[in-house]
DNA sequence: TGTACATCAGTGAACGCGCGTTCACTGATGTAC
DNA sequence: TGTACATCAGTGAACGCGCGTTCACTGATGTAC
């Protein structure tokens, strides 16, 4: 075993106080909710995560962490997949419904919405959540810059920020709360970000 | 006068909710903030609004009622100003930048940000929003059913739905919290949705 | 026009509960020699 | 291998504060006759 059991344990407080923030939100959840749903004493969540802040601050900067992994790993994937150089439009399929699909996931999504609002009002948030969108943009920036290699980098980093723009509401718009999904709906969000990425429509201009 | 003084107290108790609400975040505002903030006792403010929630929601509700005003003011000075029928590029031009513009407003933005995570664990709260987008979504159908009469309904719909999203994102990315806004950006978004608008590039395939 | 009464606007003190935090404690798990 | 001690994991009770809410109250503004 490579972890320590105290980072094992750690981990499994946090996945009980993610669920926690999920559904009753940051402004309803207590400690006492976050200890009575890892199973364990309030005092001994403190004796992990001393305050409160603490305990917010650790569960938002795991969920940025985690959504950029798995950004990069479906980036990786698309990159290995495809011929060195040229970015298909399979390839750009491939990424872009992985990315919806991850932002189909409910509690994905309520992290995200709640990881916003702290950021209004706490610095430290703010700082994590700038970070992690210049890191998702640039990612996007390397899809971009494969796809329309005639860009100059201003261009391909303001390309990037409204493919990220675009699937950032879809998370919300597509969510419960707005309740404007469909299937339809998500192929024409696919279909506006491989305008963006390959900067044409296909078969078009014939 | 035509509005009676319970009316006009009620919305300056709201102005002052308002502005706590996006300083101090849903979460770190107590009723005492709300009416320190309206230069009012605490009991006087229970006498308009007797419960934290009440206040809350009527803030809420205030805010989408006045976003889809404005929204409908854009948009329906853009169906004036037009030649009855058909979209000009310019006209679009013109309607966008107004949205865009309001999602500059630091205190706008924000306060979706907190009925946003509002909805996730309020159901009051959720089906006001959802009424919402689809009031947000019914507009935008208007404008894309002039730029683009070719598609059907449900491709309208779509459409109109990836607008939304494109917009919403762009209110959250182009914020403090995100950083990713440039003048170039906004011009950018403004492209993709003219795109998604008027169906094609203009002075393409000449 | 004046008086009596009801309704509304606004105050101020108090209540009780739930919150985050503190702290002294117990047992278990290393670690040194 | 056994003993002594330190460190870590986890408990449980208590504290004090700030919260939303209650309520009896005062003054001002109508309204009826």
């Amino acid at each position: 075993m490579t972890e320590s059991k105290g980072v094992l344990r750690k981990a499994a407080l946090l996945d009980a106080a993610e669920e926690v923030l999920v559904t009753k939100g940051n402004a309803n959840a207590a400690m006492r909710d976050f200890a009575a749903a890892a199973g364990v004493r309030i005092g001994h969540l403190q004796h992990y995560f001393p305050t409160r802040s603490d305990l917010i601050r650790a569960v938002l900067e795991r969920t940025l962490e985690r959504s950029l992994r798995r950004l990069e790993e479906a980036a990786g994937f698309d990159l290995r997949a495809g011929a060195s150089g040229t970015l298909t439009r399979s390839d750009s399929h491939r990424l872009l419904e992985a990315l919806l699909l991850e932002h189909s996931d409910l509690a994905d999504v309520r992290m995200h919405l709640e990881i916003w609002a702290l950021a209004a009002s706490d610095e430290l948030a703010a700082s994590a959540l700038r970070s992690f969108y210049s890191q998702y943009s640039g990612h996007v920036q390397g899809v971009v810059r494969r796809g329309r290699p005639d860009l100059t980098e201003p261009e391909i980093s303001d390309v990037a920020a409204t493919v990220v723009s675009l699937f950032e509401g879809a998370a919300v718009t597509r969510s419960d709360i707005a309740g404007l999904r469909t299937e339809q709906g998500d192929q024409a969000i696919i279909r506006t970000a491989q305008w963006l990425i390959h900067g044409q429509e296909p078969a078009q201009c014939p």
